[in-house]
DNA sequence: GTCCGTCCATATCCATGGTC
DNA sequence: GACCATGGATATGGACGGAC
């Protein structure tokens, strides 16, 4: 087995990508790890390796007995007509796998993917390449995929970034064993080692801890996925028999996931809701926003956290709140969601027609709707500049939204704007009214036959109570100095 | 037929590092 | 500090299959 294992310890010099032994055994024995940390899970990987065997032996005989005879049709560049079953003989030319992954995103990039998922199974792919070698649609072996995804899990989880920037994935493995080495000796006291591990990470501020970590077996499945989707296209549009799929079946499960899980996206406290409203911010500010002083800007950064936290709404649904959107039904002042030229929903269920909560009534929202309607803005924060690989309003926020909440002193993990919408939910959960109203509140998809067929929709004065559930209303309310329907006269921005 | 858990795809968000 | 690139984590919901 040390035989084995001897071939993927790479030299951080060596470039070469990571070979398969020749010998049927070892290519076996190689899916195996040194030590199985889990009993249970070997009968899972004896079950794989048949599976592989047999998905290996039906490519293989495919190969031998149809070869392709025609030269395949040039990708359609319109629209493309739904595949219909063909035998095997007519299956198109075989092609490199970046030529297949090519041909996946122009189908693909036209409806379902979109930039960044484009971008994750580009990197996939690389990486692929860079720790198996070329292949091609038909000649990339279900060996060749188990082997991808079990050198994923040796892969540094920075691979990429500091002390990994520019190294392929074999090199970044290879630096991460040593680096692991040299951790190691130099905690039984070997000065030698302590030095070349303090030369190995150089002026990295990073803990070591840190960059020893291996890949996230989420992050492994997103990288399976990629290539799983691609192969699927393969299948679909005849680069490749039906039912090989080389990735079918390599998920890591979710209770694997569970175990491996690093950070959860926590709630906030009630007492650090009231240090986010009692801050600079929403009390005053200066020059900067964490430094207190007399001013008070209502802009993106001011109502988005209310609206989260008040209202429950997505990053991106509060920030691209049309002027419009802001209306009177009733005597009620409503907020509608729904897909305009400006916003795409997450699903359908996303559309909806919520009350504002009284606090974001009592500070003005409707009145900041109509100041920037009357100054011809489309939207009520049109401060805000698209930016990210997806053109988001929430890619710059985020990071000044996570910068404000360090500076005032709110940097636990996980407490992160997402989690203002996650405490809302906890929040009127406790209450245990109807799921129902809670799921249309937050744009949930709710199930059920009852729901979806007899069900026509809510009326704003069945929502309200729900949101007079929102327990920590009376503490921040307190911290803003903010009275029920006060009509607070803060100056708007 | 229904319920429920798991798999899977995708959207959304956060963190970090680098450059200017 | 603004902006960009890269990588990882979480949320959400549809599809599917097994148990009852």
């Amino acid at each position: 087995m040390a035989a084995v294992f001897a071939h993927v310890a790479y030299a951080e010099e060596d470039s070469q990508p990571l070979r398969i032994p020749p010998d049927p055994a070892d290519r076996i024995a190689a899916l195996l790890p040194a030590a199985d940390p889990e009993p249970a899970s070997l009968a899972h990987r004896l079950v794989r390796l048949l599976r592989a065997a047999i998905a290996g032996a039906v490519d293989l005989v495919q190969r031998l007995v149809a070869p392709p005879l025609a030269e395949p049709p040039q990708p359609q560049a319109a629209a493309p007509t739904p595949p219909t079953p063909v035998p095997a003989e007519t299956l198109r030319r075989d092609v490199a796998l970046p030529d297949l992954f090519a041909a996946c995103v122009e189908s693909k990039g036209q409806t379902e993917w979109t930039g960044k998922t484009v971008r994750d199974a580009d990197r996939a792919v690389a990486l692929f390449t860079e720790m198996i070698g070329e292949r091609t649609a038909r000649g990339l072996t279900a060996i060749d995929a188990s082997d991808f995804q079990r050198l994923l899990g040796r892969l540094p989880a920075w691979h990429g970034r500091s002390i990994y920037k520019g190294l392929t994935g074999p090199q970044s493995i290879a630096k991460a064993d040593r680096l692991e080495t040299l951790v190691r000796r130099a905690e039984q006291g070997d000065a030698a080692a302590a030095e070349e591990r303090d030369r190995m990470i150089g002026r990295s501020e990073m803990a070591v801890e840190k960059l020893l970590e291996r890949l996230h077996p989420k992050t492994n499945n997103k990288h399976v996925g990629s290539l799983r989707a691609i192969f699927a296209f393969a299948e679909e549009h005849h680069y490749r028999a039906k039912d090989t799929n080389p990735f079918a079946g390599l998920f890591f499960s979710k209770a694997k996931m569970k175990k491996n899980q690093r950070r959860r996206r926590d709630v906030w406290s009630d007492d650090d809701l009231v240090r986010l409203f009692a801050s600079p911010l929403y009390q005053g500010h200066g020059d900067a926003r964490h430094e207190p002083g007399a001013r008070i800007t209502k802009d993106a950064l001011y109502w988005a956290p209310l609206l989260a936290g008040f209202n429950g709404l997505r990053l991106e649904e509060a920030l691209r709140i049309p002027v419009n959107a802001v209306m009177n039904i009733g005597g009620a002042w409503c907020l509608r969601i729904q897909a305009s030229e400006t916003q795409r929903l997450k699903t359908e269920a996303s559309e909806r027609t919520v009350p504002l909560h009284p606090l974001l009534v009592d500070l003005g929202l409707p009145e900041h709707a109509a100041a920037m309607r009357a100054r011809g803005h489309k939207a009520i924060f049109p401060e805000l500049r698209p930016g990210g690989p997806d053109n988001t309003l929430g890619y710059q926020f985020s990071k000044v939204f996570g910068s404000y909440r360090k500076r005032i002193g709110l940097d636990h993990p996980g407490r992160d704007f997402h989690a203002l919408r996650k405490t809302f939910n906890t929040s009127i959960q406790r209450k245990h009214r109807s799921d129902a109203g809670r799921h249309y509140l937050l744009g949930h998809e709710h199930g059920g036959v009852n729901y979806e067929h007899y069900f026509s929709g809510f009326e704003v004065a069945d929502l309200l109570p729900y949101l007079e559930d929102v327990h920590y209303a009376g503490d921040v309310r307190r911290a803003l100095a903010i009275t029920e329907g006060s009509e607070e006269g803060h100056s708007g921005g």
